[in-house]
DNA sequence: AATAGAAGCGGACCATGGTCCGTTTAGGCG
DNA sequence: CGCCTAAACGGACCATGGTCCGCTTCTATT
């Protein structure tokens, strides 16, 4: 082993040419998604529309999931940034309960928001697994924070889960639940949780 | 109104032909899931295997979606027949908590089972809304059993969340948590939510 | 600057889900 | 029993996601 090499070098720095088309797709897809909907945005569009060819769309994003994740981490990204360091209390400087109350809260209005999005990015692991998981390492610190003990991995995951796209869809769109009820119930689960 | 009506008719009481074809798609269908997995099973291979037209296919079940939720269905049905009338702990006979528990661990085995076959029939609204909410009913009748009070729709919801497929894929491929950490992470949010 | 080889490109092509409509058939009725 | 209508049928057809491979473009090297 050299000692020049640089450790955790990227294989393949990735070519000009290709991060310009990686950019111009997503900025493509993005602005098709805002003005048509996510159900009519086709990979031929947002290929004609960044100026590329569909074959490059397929290699830089996968699938269309991978595609549609991708524009969905961009707001993803944003929120995760006002969960570390936006104002209280989603952001640091409440105290522990209120910021975990407000993070479902804030967590269930963005799914809902995005739910067209959610649902065309398919299962996860196109979002890569590290986004994916920021939501419940950060519930995990909460827990902590407030002296809760345990397996504190399954007990994030309790709490997320009701705020998962499956289940609110369900009770949204089939049993006509209101938002408030919603909230209540998960205010209500995380003091069961939290144990007072 | 006529007396001589009776009570909610079918508007369509479909025809003999319809139901045969029916009968044999959906047999068919089963087959070819079975012998060949989820992902290789065409919507043209399956309606030559049936000896239909594939547009017969699409009209009596909508959408490959709602095909795969009508083979899911089968399983589905036979897994809450043991829930209801079953050998205990799992059916009536054990104390409720077992019950529960028991349910929480079936429920959990049956998902992973058909992982494939849910991913395939994609999000509700394909299975009848009734066969969703059953194992809902199940667990606020549980719950009620123990004496819980608060709003049993939504945490016998926060219950059944972790047990999504959602979720679950998650934890087993992606982080690769075992089974039995799983099970005892529920069984300690079902404690916790009874509260003792 | 020239060159070589890798990386990237793009559009023709394929597979499959989903639609449509002219034809066939069940089954109630005179 | 033969007719008539609504229902069901089926396969040609379309749209779109995804693959493939010959051609182009980048960039490291001399």
């Amino acid at each position: 082993m050299t000692h020049l090499l640089p450790l955790a070098d990227d294989p393949a720095p990735e070519r000009a040419d290709a991060a310009r088309n990686r950019e111009a797709i997503l900025a493509a897809a993005l602005r098709l998604v805002r003005t048509r909907g996510v159900g009519c945005v086709t990979m031929e569009t947002v290929a004609a529309e960044a100026g590329v060819g569909k074959g490059t769309l397929f290699r830089r994003f996968e699938s269309r999931e991978g595609l549609m994740g991708a524009v969905l981490n961009e707001s993803e990204t944003a929120w995760q940034a006002s969960v570390i360091s936006g104002p209280p209390p989603l952001g640091p400087g409440a105290p522990p309960m209120e910021r975990l109350l407000a993070f479902g809260h804030s967590r269930l209005r963005t799914n809902l928001t995005h739910a067209e999005l959610i649902a065309a990015a398919g299962r996860p692991g196109a979002r890569s697994a590290a986004a994916l998981s920021f939501a419940n390492m950060h519930v995990r610190y909460l827990l902590g924070e407030l002296g809760v003990t345990g397996d504190l991995l399954m007990l994030a995951t309790a709490l997320l889960a009701p705020l998962e796209m499956v289940v609110l869809d369900q009770q949204v769109n089939t049993e006509h639940i209101s938002l408030e009820r919603i909230e209540a119930g998960w205010d209500d689960l995380v003091h069961r949780v939290v144990g007072r």
